[in-house]
DNA sequence: CATGAATGAGCCTTCATTCAT
DNA sequence: TATGAATGAAGGCTCATTCAT
């Protein structure tokens, strides 16, 4: 896994977030790194590889993080809230990157996609079992809690579809509304 | 737009929501249907001419119920409720066709992307009217309402990854229990 | 299999004789038959497809040929006489394509190759099968008739490695001094 | 020529046998030898010469043998029997090689099959020499010498398209048999 | 000697689109 | 309308060979 494979990954992750993982050509992101096409095959086994490899790391992170936070000694309610802001920072900061795996993890191949999938669930599962925590101890109100779950990722993840850096509000900024939402609702 | 042009369209949906719209050729349509390819091309003029007609379809219906359910006379609160219900049951019932539009659309050229792009924008105000109209009437609390109007669309338009039919859930409830979620929040 | 695909097999079957099957890219099949490489997958569905009708059809027909000669009702003596007559005409008159079968069969993929190892092995059984009988019969000396078989086929076999056309001696002419050789002996 | 290029053409023999000359790629052979695919350069000029000098040597084994064979100083007859055994149990004892030389060698450039065109050419002359003799010594029936030798030599060079190493008969017996054949005839 | 990065040409195949019939 | 032959561009990938280190 050497530099040259972290450039090539990086002009994958940037070539695919703006075209489109179809959409870009195993010569665009040999240009992109000034390679021969052919050559891009020293470090890379397929196109589809490089897509793989992304989103694995992508989700991995997301996981990582998750698995963090919920280890926190804080209250479910804080704890709700800090994964929150996490993930929507974290959208934030890995932007190109999370936008791969959100809109392109269908284009692997079945096997792989399954892998992505698995986690993917994974991911759901934590969040549900923090707002479980947050209903036994009290703290949130008695319902489905992969409901909520669905919700609380739908309003997340969406922030990849029209997060653009420089606006008015900070990934935190942001993050923080979202938490306040749904904690709190927006009826007077 | 003869008869036969509809069921070409409904073949194309299926197939671009099944396998994506790059990985769905022309001949998978035309086999759909049971033509040859060439004689395809005397109903449609392109590929991507289908797939900017199916979106289009697609969020247009999406402003046009949200455009009637804003002249309703009740509550800002009721429409609120009333709107969600509307977009998930919407995109259960139109769960081909929604994923087209949600996943699709940056595969348009260019120039239709920026026609889709508008009408999406669109969609977007009228749900930040909507909360901006509650909070005038106090019903909500004062607050960024095209942030909200973004966190409630993402969960709403996030079903479409999640949601299948026969599930424990019809769409009505999905529905409520995401209005009740951002009207009350889920703390206790 | 239109008229068009036995044009295509033709040239296939040219080229692959000339420079072998690997040596022989679609583009020059296609420019023997006047199309451009990507029209020939109107009539093919791969390369190696085209390699398999051929050796499968040269395969067939020296089995189809060699039953007929065994249902004939004459000594087996003379049907031995007529197989090896047969086989060396038949090279002669497929020479291209009775080369492919004997040269570029273990080019197939493994699946394709086992069919034709099998037909193969079925006709090395025939030929066995005449020198039983005749054995038998009283006809020849008894032996290890699969080892004979393999000395025949040998010899005819490779006439397609030195046959010419125009040469001193018609296939017909081969094919008899051969059954001479293997009836009679060379030694005085 | 040193201990390394031994091993080179050892690798390379094997694999051209196993997968044939196109299907084994230089990266093959290196893996095979250990080094890495740049590093064979250090040892031959091609991967072509390296088929050539195989095919070479082979034929060049062949010729050598039989030349020995040839000057011996006994009857036409046992001559012959020594040839056909010596070939059989030559390719035997040289599987791969022999394999590589027959089935191979049109894989080589014009220039380089020009030559081992001509030993082979050479190598017939001699087995139809040894007829010859045997005609002239009045041990063998007149006829036509080449053609004799085209029928040795075809059913001795097929045996590597069959032979197996543990089989019942061993090499030498497989000889004697094709010997006995092709002098006394397999009638009764 | 050995490496491994890089080349550049070539490979088989796919595909949206056109058009004569 | 419908066909299906044909196009031509592009796609992902392989590979023998070179060369600076």
């Amino acid at each position: 896994m050497s530099n040259k494979y972290e450039e090539i990954a990086q002009a994958a992750i940037k070539l695919f977030e703006q075209k489109g993982y179809h959409a870009t050509s195993v010569q665009d992101i040999a240009d992109e790194v000034g390679l021969q096409k052919g050559s891009l095959y020293h470090y890379i086994s397929s196109k589809e590889e490089l897509l793989m490899k992304i989103t694995q790391q992508s989700i991995s992170g997301f996981n990582r993080r998750l698995e963090k936070i919920i280890e926190t000694q804080v209250s479910a309610k804080d704890r709700l809230i800090l994964a929150i802001q996490n993930h929507v920072v974290s959208v934030a900061a890995n932007l190109e990157m999370t936008t791969v795996l959100l809109r392109e993890a269908l284009s692997l191949e079945p096997e792989h996609h399954t892998v992505i999938k698995n986690e993917t669930d994974r991911y759901l599962s934590l969040w549900a079992q923090i707002i479980d925590e947050g209903v036994k101890a009290g703290e949130f109100k008695p319902g489905n809690s992969r409901l909520i779950a669905l919700a609380i990722l739908g309003s997340c993840n969406w922030v990849y579809r029209w997060y653009q850096e420089g606006g008015k509000l900070t990934p935190e900024e942001i993050g923080s509304y979202f938490a306040h939402i749904f904690i709190d609702g927006i009826k007077k």
